[in-house]
DNA sequence: TATTGTTATACTCTATAACTATA
DNA sequence: TATAGTTATAGAGTATAACAATA
């Protein structure tokens, strides 16, 4: 009998489909007006265009945003890399250790402190970081076309400042 | 030398910080212009405390999405409610298998086609979700407290507007 | 003592192939 | 022949403890 309670979101209260679609579409009740929820859905469908826009330079979306930092923070250490990125250390060195073996980058050991690595990239992996920036620009421009420049600093703007 | 030309968001240009700061911070770049890297980060952020919020009820995200829809549509199979949900068939059987041992839901065999199963909520789910419900209540309230509820809307719009 | 990179490990989420019973 | 639920499995991504080398 009981619906649960609507605690969420003033309904819109949608007025009731025609019978005929009335059985197709599942009710998918408040979610759609959960921030939530619609921020997860728009993301798993742009983080898919991402991947497989990568996908044809065999990067992956944590590699790419890797190899733009290290281009743009010379002398920064592994692990500062890895936290600005919010992956945590011991991930990170896997990561590592495929973009060297592929040579798109390079592990020098620190004069200042030997423990640790000072992060470069190699031409190889400028020019690689370079195609991809290309791709990723498309990308961003594929996912916002039904926006105005306006309306994506718009967003961007709202975005920043959720869950802060 | 040579930066990874900037084909992305014609960037603000923000100012060199002073000297003190500019060591401490690592440059993100083009990152946070990128629609799909804010969109990420947010998520992310948003997750984390939606995770928390119904963790006290022993519920995953995902959990608290299929009781919704099961309430909100009496006599669906269960591979419609997974599918409405973007949950592959396989992996939505252990999901209904630990809501059903926790006697949240009840699969009924359907007796129209005796291949699928009816789902449905026990008095019990219904308990439960109505409480989940206020609390993901106060989590929406929370991560929007920034936020008009016109703001609100503006920000379901855009994203609704995004990778479709 | 603390930190850096590392190894090992585990847990969640997600994706696919293939089985069974029904249709 | 196709579909619903299921099993098994594999791959990402993520998280923590602990070790060796160095500070």
């Amino acid at each position: 009998m009981s619906r649960a309670r609507r605690a969420l979101a003033p309904s819109p209260d949608t007025p009731v489909p025609p019978a005929v679609e009335a059985d197709l579409r599942v009710d998918l009740g408040p979610l759609p007006n959960l921030v939530g929820y619609a921020m997860r859905r728009t993301q798993v469908a742009v983080f898919a265009d991402f991947i497989a826009t990568l996908s044809e330079l065999g990067l992956r979306p944590a590699q790419f945003s890797a190899l733009l930092l290290i281009d743009r923070n010379p002398g920064r250490k592994q692990s500062e890399i890895a936290e600005a990125l919010g992956i945590q250390r011991p991930n990170f060195v896997a990561m590592m250790d495929e973009m060297d073996r592929r040579g798109l980058t390079r592990r020098l050991t620190s004069e200042t402190d030997r423990r640790s690595y000072v992060l470069e990239l190699t031409e190889a992996g400028r020019t690689l970081l370079e195609r991809a920036v290309e791709l990723v620009s498309e990308h961003e421009a594929r996912i916002t076309r039904d926006l105005s420049r306006d309306e994506v600093d718009l967003l961007l703007g709202l975005l920043a400042r959720i869950a802060n």
